[in-house]
DNA sequence: ACAGCTTAGTCCCATATGGAACCGTTGGGC
DNA sequence: GCCCAACGGTTCCATATGGGACTAAGCTGT
């Protein structure tokens, strides 16, 4: 006595719902970027935390130096949009456990740039593979040129971010 | 004596390593999405608790209500990944303030069919230009053309979801 | 050289968050 | 009908989070 409806896998996981909040709904604009980062990063950073004992802020620290080492906590604030308590305490937690030292620079007795120990650099690279791999499982729904497509207008979508990121709404 | 960079708004605002991470880092795929994400809805959120007390929680409850009214708390849940303690205690909060009612289900007396009043139809309304401003800001760097091709891309990202968003990588 | 602004990083504290255990309800198998 | 697993929702509690004030250090102009 059922109305027929198709075991569509996506209305099957995320409800009936889904569907329209994604498609058609007023916010589905930004929703379809807030649903897809969120349903990829909650259950990363779950098993990073069970695993590595690694938070959010931790992981940004360490991926960005494990990109550019040397960096200071600003720059990851700047990058990431952590508040930057969050990483001066995450920073302090890494260097306590060994795996980041916090130098200090001699022109500017302020800054302490931040370096990766071997130790770090381990942790980061074992923790690497669990977000590339969810990554490549994404990604893996579009051909390489659509991926490229959809690489281009994101990029395309990031050039104009300063013009309203800050933005508060009220004129300004 | 500068080295002559150029001043790419994107690069001032983020900073030099930003580029690297969103385009070519290996995290990059998954990086563009929440760092869009992210920027987007931190500063929205943030207005939208000093202009209406609404936090993350309470708001997606009322835009999933202002979609479809009469929702339980367990739909909101499975639409949104947001924790079900977390809706609950918005539940509550809201029904105190007297933006929804949580009803009950004559079949099931578990479930709470929860419903807009006037003043929660009327807070959603006033809140959500906020975001559908900040939204067209955000998309009005695409032609017409560029939006469906990328609204496109995201859905199809979305309909593999199923497949990978609850997998551990653990091997099952 | 010093007054006043800015900036890197830290600290305090109130609040938000989320896992896990829990309660009452329901539905299925037998 | 009875048991038990699954379910919607709530509560408890330990922890994460983030605004804002604060310190220390540099920069700027006069």
């Amino acid at each position: 006595m059922k109305d027929a409806p198709p075991p569509d896998p996506f209305d099957a996981r995320f409800g009936a719902l889904a569907r329209h909040l994604f498609d058609e709904a007023p916010l589905a604009g930004i929703w379809r970027l807030s649903f897809l980062a969120n349903f990829f990063t909650g259950p990363a950073y779950a098993r990073l935390q069970a695993e590595h004992g690694l938070g959010r802020p931790g992981f940004v620290i360490l991926y960005c130096l494990s990109e550019r080492d040397g960096l200071m906590a600003r720059d990851v604030v700047q990058v990431s949009g952590l508040p930057k308590n969050s990483v001066s305490r995450a920073v302090t937690d890494l260097v306590a456990r060994g795996l980041v030292t916090a130098g200090s620079e001699r022109t500017d007795r302020r800054a302490k740039p931040l370096r990766l120990t071997g130790a770090g650099r381990a942790l980061i690279a074992a923790a690497l593979p669990t977000f590339a791999a969810r990554q490549d499982r994404m990604l893996a729904a579009l051909s390489p040129g659509e991926r490229a497509e959809l690489r281009r207008l994101l990029a395309r979508v990031a050039d104009g971010l300063p013009d309203w990121v800050d933005a508060d709404g009220s004129g300004a």
